[in-house]
DNA sequence: TATGAATGAGCGTTCATTCAT
DNA sequence: GATGAATGAACGCTCATTCAT
């Protein structure tokens, strides 16, 4: 997570560190208690400035949660997916497919608690988060495993968009739901995790692909 | 689902029943609009009764809640879990342990979505909803397993427990949020969820069950 | 003006007793502040009830100010034109016509205060009360003076509608704003009336009228 | 009405066109929507300034609404008067005398509004209206009907004082109410004050006065 | 006991006003 | 001097809860 934001002392002008420092704070408050029984007053302490700002710059309550949406969507996608170096090994990638989303979704938990919350209760923003979060996970996911299928090393009946669908709903109900919502131990987690990669790659690598590694292990 | 009772006539004495019809109409409201947005006016109307009662009854709001989630919990479990014959095939025990849930978490969305939207926020109904909704699952389908393993179908290094775990993650994702919330198409979502069983299956049979497989098919 | 009606007690039930309180609480504060700087809150207060029974009862502020008009606008018709016996003198009719209205304009000064001042902003307004407040007061003069007309104390070159419409706003005008608005003193302007009325007895009366009055007032 | 100034560019400094500029649009913007309803951020957008520059100038939104009676009292009273030529025909100076000001209301119908509207609920206002604007005009008739009184036209028993009062309220209320406020049709309008005219004559003037009248409208 | 009238704390929002720039 | 970002008091309104009936 990006370092907090300093509040500008109270008064003093400087609206983009302002607008930051409301979308931070809301980001929290909507977290810990769910969009609706959080209260504007409260955001706009914690932010430390009026509560009149929160309507000036977002025009109300609900502007101010599609700010955060906006804001973060894409930023997370980025640190989702960014980072991840390709693997020429297929259990090593299906292995860091799967772990990687259990480290960010703790990460962006305060955040993916505002989306989840309100995705179940408002088919917009459901939409919104399955399409532009889980989407973008999906997409990559698929491009990923179609290149170790394309190298041979995948199953060729395998239908890869299906594969990474069931990839992102795994990491996501692990990530998110086992570790943040039922606090569930983030080390038995990832045991779970590890163990299910090697047997998702079992299932789809290709035969030549089983024997290299059965080789490559026994060597 | 049960068949909704029918509301006693306004001013009669009949407690239990109007208990149930304030338990359904509740789930009904705080699954459309959420908790907070949903109104105990709304949620009298629907029951055919008084504000009052709710308080008289449940205490309070929040009351109503913990007894929606007391009263269906159990009942929830008996029909995720109930009817389902174990198979003497592994394939198609883990295509049921699958499949099976997508079907349910349809059926139950509406107590789902009041379950999930405030698991997301309230910690001690996450608690609740990942020991007894989850936990009933996963202790399910670890015993479903263990009799596989048991019965050598299952390969001897596969953790039924950690498998056990990674399937209810897995059909939570996809029967729930993919489904209900992210609305994808059922008969897609029916596809991956088959397409992934086999690949499981393949996952974690012993040498001897893929075998079998292999000549059972050819024959 | 009608009695006060006294407020029941807080907390008692008693809806139509409320409704009257609110509305002649509201009368009253739109009256003084107008209808914009008045606040619920201290109409709430004068009624002696809370707040929220405003919007349960008239559906918000503005709901409370179309009860005021609704309410009151027949009785306020029927006090000005009900008691008002014909006069088979042409000069006393003219006097009693103008007259009248001064005095009633003054007993309910408070709900004309509301009225005029809505009327100014808002067009809804201002054809409500044109046509339901001055309508029902022309053709209320309109009646009289076609009956006078029909006598033959009337000239027949005399639109009796355009002076039963002049009528009206030149006691409107005297009856408000001289007396209420610009606060000028009763007995003068009640001569001035009196010496209007004259005038205009003088410049409708027919020939015979005159001639009749003229001997009458010599005898 | 006056050319609308145009606003100096964003910036400028030039203040006396800035404050007319304000004044004209806090003029139309307090008869569109009320006093209380308008707001300084509109005012001061339609002036092409900042909200800001309404404090400095006038101290406030309440100063500006002084700023516009004060500096519009003196101007509408001379449209109202100023170029009425007296007339030596009593009948004509009547029609004169109350037409006038039919068409003089309408086109200062967004000042009037203003001063109307606050006058009702607002003592002080009100007695500033009573006494600047329609004092002047009183004055102003009084005058007119004395010079046709020692001419020998108006009968000598008439109280040229009540009736020049008379004549303000009267075409106050058809001027402004009748059709500004209650939209009624101008020509409708035209028509009866002009009936009026003639029945008021009628009524005032001298038996000397009326053989020449009939005497000429026999020739 | 069940009702629904009544409450009042607290919400999102507005806007005249202030003041850093 | 002019700007517009920022304030904060106060608004209309909602609704869980209470209590007279």
């Amino acid at each position: 997570m990006t370092a907090e934001p300093t509040a500008p002392e109270r008064g003093k002008h400087d609206r983009d560190q302002r607008q930051r420092c409301l979308i931070d704070a809301a980001t929290e408050t909507f977290a810990e208690k769910g969009f609706d029984a959080a209260t504007t007053r409260e955001v706009a302490e914690r932010a430390g400035c009026s509560e009149g700002l929160i309507h000036r710059y977002f025009g109300g309550k609900s502007g101010l949660l599609l700010a955060i949406l906006e804001s973060r969507a894409d930023a997370v996608m980025e640190t989702l997916d960014g980072a991840l170096p390709g693997q020429t090994d297929l259990a090593s990638e299906i292995e860091q497919l799967l772990m990687d989303p259990v480290l960010k979704y703790w990460n962006e938990r305060q955040f993916m608690r505002v989306c989840v919350a309100r995705s179940v209760v408002d088919a917009d923003i459901g939409r919104l988060v399955g399409e532009r979060l889980n989407g973008a996970k999906v997409r990559f996911n698929a491009e990923r495993l179609r290149h170790h299928q394309q190298a041979g090393r995948v199953r060729s009946d395998v239908d890869v968009d299906a594969v990474a669908l069931a990839l992102s709903g795994f990491s996501f109900s692990s990530g998110f739901f086992f570790q943040v919502v039922f606090e569930m131990n983030p080390p038995d987690i990832q045991d779970m995790v590890r163990h299910t990669a090697e047997i998702i790659t079992r299932g789809i690598e290709s035969e030549s692909n089983r024997k290299g590694r059965e080789t490559g292990a026994s060597t």
